[in-house]
DNA sequence: CGATCTGTTAGTAG
DNA sequence: ACTACTAACAGATC
């Protein structure tokens, strides 16, 4: 569950659950999703703690002794507390064990996800080409980025180099709120369509954080539920459309949505 | 068996 | 330089 929302959640339970505590050992049960290698990270981790955490789009920074531990979930990444040092849940690929006697589990069910250090965020953020965080843009920002832009307007929401944060999901709760087709061209999109895009963006993001990212917990009138072929518009009379967009399974009620 | 899935990146082509 | 499209990564589900 990967999107901005996601991973603000994640930051969240991080703090919460693994915050100053005593690294006493950092278990690699499989190698594939680190971009450094496991002494690096032993090295670093192992009798230091995780005293701040920060996020950018769907990257979770951890800062540990002078470093920060870097994670991204791909689209089945998550982490798991637990007190007892001894349960480890599926698709496990690093444990985090503490001198208290808890763990946190870094799972990743498809290899998609990354573990990696950096010396700063900052730096880490200029070598991924990353643009704000999408909670971040304010309106002028925004107008600005899509102006510089060409091309379909999810694509460029979905563009972590445009924007950090947004992914598929979104992108088209975005879009549908807004009642802009996927499609539509940025030049096209006029000052109010850049305005309400802007607002939802905030809103939704928000609304889904405070919602723990819980699809179900979200309000009925979000299209998040009802992405299925021949599925209602929660808000009219449309059936819901899958479409193809950037080469993603696009969800659109071509009702609210019409082709500019 | 084939299609699909909340992501990113490398390669190719225009 | 920017944009569009494809494949690849890997595993589970329908």
């Amino acid at each position: 569950m990967p999107e901005l929302p996601d991973v603000e959640n994640k930051k969240q339970y991080l703090d919460a659950t693994s915050l100053h505590k005593d690294i006493r050992r950092a278990e690699v049960k499989d190698d594939s999703v680190l971009e450094v290698a496991p002494q690096t990270l032993k090295k670093h981790l192992e009798s230091q703690s995780f005293e701040d955490t920060a996020r950018t789009g769907k990257y979770l920074f951890a800062a540990v002794d002078a470093k920060w531990l870097v994670l991204h979930f791909g689209m089945t990444g998550g982490l798991s507390y637990a007190e007892d040092s001894g349960s480890i849940p599926d698709h496990t690929r690093v444990l985090f064990h503490f001198e208290d006697g808890g763990r946190l589990a870094y799972t990743c069910q498809r290899m998609l996800g990354s573990i990696d250090m950096t010396d700063h965020p900052e730096q880490f953020i200029d070598q991924h080409d990353l643009g704000d965080d999408a909670l971040q843009v304010n309106l002028d920002t925004f107008r600005d980025i899509l102006n510089s832009k060409r091309g379909m307007i999810k694509t460029a929401l979905m563009d972590q180099s445009t924007i950090a944060g947004i992914g598929n999901i979104y992108s088209d709760e975005m879009l549908y709120q807004s009642h802009i087709h996927p499609k539509t061209k940025i030049n096209d999109l006029d000052e109010d369509q850049v305005k309400g895009l802007h607002g939802h963006m905030q809103r939704i993001l928000n609304t889904a954080i405070s919602n723990q990212a819980d699809p179900e917990e979200m309000p009925d009138s979000y299209l998040i539920m009802h992405r299925q072929e021949g599925a209602s518009c929660p808000n009219g009379d449309g059936t819901v459309k899958r479409i193809e967009v950037s080469g993603r399974g696009c969800y659109i009620c071509p009702d609210c949505q019409q082709k500019q």
